[in-house]
DNA sequence: TAGATTGTTAATCGATTAACAATC
DNA sequence: TAGATTGTTAATCGATTAACAATC
C-alpha cells in the first residue's frame, strides 16, 4: 500500500486546502492555482503545500500551477469514502447541539446520523433532523447505519465509558471534545478537542504580550 | 525575565495538569501525587510533566512526589493573572452560544463579559448573565470591560474583518473558530479550532485503520 | 528561449525521549 | 541505608525549511 503512514498534520491541511478552494472556488473561479496562492490563503510555506499535495498523487504543471477542479477531485478521492462515512454524536449539552447544528449540511461525505444521550428528556426527539437516542441503544443503531466515526460530547467523567462502548461498536475515529485522556486500544484514532485548555493558553499569551 | 519563551504546548499541558489536578483533589483528595500519576491522567509521559512542572518552578520533592494543593497554586501563580482577565465573543450564532454556555463559570480568572453581533435581532440581549452587544459597539464595551482576550466565532468570511477590530482595540490573544487563517500584526497570539478539519481527520484514520 | 514554477533531496530546527546524577 | 523518585543533560526523532534540479 502506497503512502503507508502520511502525519496526521498533512491530513489536516490537506481537509483545509480543500475547503479554501471550494470556497475560493466558488467565489473567485479562477481554473489553475499556484502553491503560493493556497499557501497564503492556508497560513503555510509554498513548499509545505507542495509536499503536502504530493501525497494525494496530483502533480501540479511547472509555469501553470494546479488546475483547481482536479486538485479538488484528488483531495476528495484521498480523504472521502466515496460512499461517505456516518457519524454518531454522544452526549447532547449545549456544546452536542451545537455541533449538530454546525456540521449539518457541511460536508457532504460525513453525515451525523444519530445522537445519543442518557437524560430520558433528550431521548426520542430529532434535533436539526438528526434523530436522539438513549445511550443504550448505541450498539443497534451503529450496526443499522452503519456507524464508524464517533463524536463525545459528554461531560468528562463519562467520557471513557461511552469510549469503549464506541470501541466495542466498531467504531475506530473518535473526535472527542471531553477533556480526559480516553484510554483506548491500538487501531482507534482519537482527535482531542479541549476548548477550555486553548481558551487557557490563548489567555496565557495574550498576557504575557501585554507585558512587553 | 525568566523562561522568556515557554512552549505554546508546555503551557497547554500545565492547563490540562491543573485541570486534572483539581478534579482529582475534589474527589480523592490525596495531598501528594507522583508525575507517573499525572502523566497517566494525561495521557504524557513521566519525564515531560517533570519536565513541564520545573517551567512553573515548583519543585518536587524525591520519593514524595509533588503537594497537590501548592502545585495547583503555583500553576495558577503561573498561568493566571491574579485580577483574573476578561473575554470577549464575537459571533453569537450556535457555537457561539455554545460556548457561552460552556465557558460559564468553568474558570473562575477567564470570564467572558460581553458578546457581540452584528444582526438586530441578537443584540440587547442576555445570553447565560452575558450581555450582547452590537459589533459597532466593540471599541467602548471593551476598553469600559478591559478585554484582552478575544473568541471568534463568526462564519469565515468576517473573521478578518472582526480580528483586525479585536487587535486595534488592544487584544492580545485569540481563539479563532472561524475557518480561515487569520493575518495577524506581530504581538498577537491566535490559537485555531477548526471543527471541520478535526472531523475529517478522524474520519480518515477511522476509514484507513479499518482497511488493516 | 527565459522565466517561473514544480518535485526532490539535504540541512536545520525543535521537541521529545532516554540516560544519568542528585536527593529525600 | 536502600529504594524510588526528582532534576538535568545528551541522544534521538520527526517535521519543517532551505537549496537545488527538473519541467513546461
Amino acid at each position: 500500500m502506497q503512502n503507508a503512514n502520511v502525519s496526521d498534520k498533512t491530513i489536516g491541511r490537506l481537509s483545509t486546502y480543500r475547503r479554501l478552494l471550494l470556497y475560493r472556488f466558488g467565489t473567485a473561479g479562477q481554473s489553475h492555482i499556484y502553491s503560493y496562492q493556497i499557501a497564503g490563503l492556508a497560513g503555510v510555506t509554498a513548499a509545505q503545500v507542495r509536499r503536502d499535495l504530493m501525497v494525494v498523487g496530483y502533480s501540479g504543471s511547472p509555469n501553470k500551477g494546479y488546475r483547481v477542479e482536479d486538485l479538488v477531485g484528488s483531495i476528495g478521492e484521498f480523504l472521502d469514502r466515496p460512499e461517505g462515512q456516518n457519524v454518531g454524536l454522544i452526549g447532547i449539552g449545549n456544546l452536542g447541539r451545537a455541533i449538530l447544528t454546525y456540521f449539518s449540511g457541511r460536508r457532504p461525505k460525513l453525515t451525523i446520523v444519530a445522537a445519543f444521550d442518557s437524560a430520558p428528556d433528550k431521548i426520542n426527539r430529532t434535533i436539526h433532523g438528526c434523530r436522539c437516542y438513549a445511550v443504550e441503544e448505541f450498539p443497534a443503531v451503529a450496526a443499522r447505519e452503519n456507524i464508524t466515526v464517533g463524536i463525545i460530547t459528554t461531560p468528562a467523567d463519562a467520557a471513557q465509558r461511552v469510549a469503549e462502548t464506541l470501541v466495542e461498536c466498531g467504531v475506530r475515529g473518535i473526535l472527542n471534545f471531553a477533556p480526559v485522556a480516553l484510554k483506548l486500544p491500538p487501531g482507534v484514532h482519537c482527535e482531542d478537542i479541549d476548548m477550555t485548555m486553548a481558551l487557557e493558553k490563548v489567555a496565557y499569551f495574550a498576557r504575557k504580550l501585554a507585558r512587553d
